[in-house]
DNA sequence: TTGATTGTCTAGCGGTGCTAGAATTTCTTG
DNA sequence: CAAGAAATTCTAGCACCGCTAGACAATCAA
């Protein structure tokens, strides 16, 4: 049944295509302007054929965000690795963090911003615990007397807050390294020292 | 010419109106429910007065937005100010914070999430310009030999960054305590150690 | 070749933010 | 007090949105 193969290979690369073709709008134009027709439009289907991939639109920017996650560890694992030692692999990890954000400002959007249905606990989906678990393995490290899994959370969220407000135009643009590097420095700050209580 | 006077009044009632309203049903059903249709009905008036009113919505979110700035300043304030000292303060503050965006999620949104043109740098409104101040004050005494307005900048980040993902369901709401409490050891844990570079 | 199945499209529903122009109310003035 | 002017409010509708039922075309099995 090759013939059956091959469809089933075109549908997925269709459903790749409605993807990509999303997010490349939503980055050029912003998720304003990704509208059902536009990006129907675009791949050269009809509007029902989105429906027949997808449940509707949010999944569709769900499935950009789950790629984005992939993009977004990935890169903090090269980031990690290409250091020797835990400051450095906090320092490029968190970088490579705020990297992301800036460069692919609607995808992060859809990661974290806007409102998705992504459940992001224990049965989420994989891709989203791969990427805590390479935040693990840059936090965890750093832990010191308080619980490993907790305190991924709060330096995660640290970054993540650095990078939401320096994106959003909340912050003044010229001092992002600035604040970067304080931000390491103070999350690095109890490390080894047996600062207690 | 008291009439004039009065029908002031009665317009900058209508005003406040509308955006009371419009929060009201934000916090009740989110913003999504928040229709210029639903919303002129509430205030018993036509579409068209809104507009009157408000460039568009838009505009009502960010007038929303600011009243929210001014209640999440106040709210810091009294925080910082019924504690006496730097961690207390700080604990109490970054408390207050994660409690308003618990307690007035959307309005949260319109203030922080929701894409908005409210400029944020040293041409913002007043009152988010003061909610910094509010900020600064918690978190320049902590700054040790970091520019004190950056360092406020990193503090607010994190801080923001752990309510934010706790109040989008990313991070589980059982440790929500146990992470403010790692958060402020974290960026105490500078002050008065001589740590340096 | 024919009939069923699968896939796709056209057309349209109910909703949105927003606005032009009609209708009404309110004020001013003779 | 009455009538014209000015300000205010409403009705009606535009262009767009996400989404879907049902018509149509392509593909497969017999």
């Amino acid at each position: 049944m090759t013939t059956t193969t091959r469809k089933e290979r075109e549908r997925a690369a269709r459903h790749q295509l409605i993807i990509s073709t999303a997010r490349e709008l939503a980055e050029a134009e912003g998720w304003g302007a990704v509208t059902t027709r536009k990006l129907s439009d675009r791949i050269e289907y009809s509007q029902p054929v989105l429906y027949s991939h997808f449940k509707g639109k949010r999944a569709i920017m769900d499935a950009v965000a789950i790629e984005g996650c992939e993009e977004l560890a990935a890169a903090m694992r090269r980031a990690r690795q290409s250091a020797d030692n835990t400051e450095d692999a906090l320092s490029a990890a968190a970088g490579a963090y705020m990297d992301f954000g800036r460069r692919c400002p609607a995808t992060f959007d859809a990661m974290f911003t806007l409102p998705g249905d992504l459940p992001f606990g224990p049965d989420a989906p994989q891709p989203l615990r791969d990427a805590f678990a390479e935040l693990y393995a840059v936090f965890a490290p750093l832990a010191a007397h308080r619980d490993p899994t907790v305190f991924t959370e709060v330096g995660w969220s640290a970054v993540h807050g650095v990078a939401v407000l320096d994106r959003g135009g909340r912050l003044p643009a010229e001092y992002t390294e600035e604040r970067l590097s304080i931000l390491v420095d103070q999350l690095m700050a109890a490390f080894g020292t047996g600062h207690d209580s």
